[in-house]
DNA sequence: TTTATTTGACCCGC
DNA sequence: GCGGGTCAAATAAA
């Protein structure tokens, strides 16, 4: 397999950093756009919403194309399904197979009873929030060697009722600004319908195809904080299937166990309860706006069919949110 | 009363 | 044997 040399992932990365800028520059124009009261009459000024829309998608597809060129070279997937463009880098390990042949315990007796996760079939998120728009419930807490702040594990509330067998490990690890790594671990296989993005669309505007998301979670005790920038996504692989049975992921997030005054920096409202989002703090709500571009994966795009991508690699769990991206580039070269 | 979190115990993989 | 992931009883919160 060719690998594309220092310089040509340094073009690359240039040139995907310099689209997601712009993309996120219009997006943040779009946001001002349509913050305009309609009754003003000027939505556009000298650049119409549809045009900035565009330009966002222009902005995707470029990116993607971009990162395509390292999929090409085996370096990254990427997938865009559910709503979330997710990159991937590729599992280059060997994969082996587990012994399943192990005494099934009584339920008493099986606690602590698992097989150790493939970190290759997880993805890591590694955020200044937690928060990602699901229901999670936590079941443990560890200290683990060689860290300052112990890891929460966390599995999906709806493991019992629907069976979801999304899981996902948050940890600390960095105390000022405060930084958590997240690692998810298998697909959502519930219908969190609460959970998922209202998806604030005009009813006459002509960009309705371009489904922009400018919201990420419904409300719940524990999804009322703004998803803040998340400051750099990696992302590993598939291939090698090492869980019990946990196959499928998203991802999501829950702000339990860790420092919740850090979590209070980010308050957000209810797009469900108080309409469209007013301006938020740091700029975080353009970052969410960018973030929750991901919906244009049901857009063609140019030179890319999302739709194969989803299909294609539906067995990644792996997301990259679009604004994580630019974080996400140093990484892979 | 119900639901969520905490925490020690348990067991597996390395 | 150690470290890490999960269970489940106890406890807290809503």
């Amino acid at each position: 397999m060719d690998l594309p040399n220092p310089q040509q992932l340094r073009t690359i990365q240039e040139t995907v950093i310099g689209k997601l800028l712009k993309g996120k520059e219009s997006a943040t124009q779009l946001v001002a756009l349509l913050k305009k009261p309609r009754s003003s009459g000027d939505r556009g000024g000298s650049v119409s919403a549809e045009e900035l829309a565009l330009q966002i998608s222009r902005s995707f597809s470029e990116s993607i194309s971009a990162f395509g060129s390292l999929e090409g070279n085996g370096i990254c997937q990427i997938v865009a399904a559910d709503g979330v463009v997710r990159v991937s880098s590729v599992d280059r390990g060997s994969s082996k197979t587990s012994d399943n042949g192990r005494k099934r315990l009584g339920v008493k007796d099986r606690r602590g009873c698992y097989r150790r996760r493939n970190v290759a079939q997880s993805s890591i998120i590694v955020s200044s929030t937690v928060e990602d728009g699901h229901a999670w419930r936590k079941y443990g807490q560890k200290e683990i060697l060689n860290t300052t702040y112990p890891r929460c594990y966390f599995r999906c509330t709806h493991k019992h009722d629907q069976g979801c067998k999304a899981t996902k490990q948050v940890q600390r690890i960095k105390e000022e600004p405060v930084v958590y790594q997240t690692t998810y671990f298998g697909h959502h296989t519930c219908s969190d319908t609460l959970m998922r993005a209202p998806q604030i669309i005009s009813d006459t505007d002509p960009m309705d195809s371009c489904l922009l998301s400018f919201e990420t979670k419904a409300p719940t005790r524990q999804n009322l904080l703004l998803y803040p920038n998340r400051v750099m996504t990696t992302a590993t692989a598939t291939g090698n299937q090492e869980f019990k049975d946990e196959t499928q992921s998203d991802v999501s997030d829950n702000k339990s166990c860790l420092d919740s005054s850090t979590m209070l920096q980010n308050p957000t409202t209810n797009s469900e309860t108080s309409g469209p989002r007013s301006s938020n703090v740091n700029g975080a709500y353009h970052e969410e706006v960018v973030s929750g571009m991901h919906s244009c994966s049901s857009t063609p795009l140019q030179g890319l069919d999302m739709e194969d991508f989803s299909t294609k690699f539906d067995d990644l769990d792996d997301h990259l949110l679009f604004g994580d991206m630019a974080g996400l580039l140093p990484a892979l070269s």
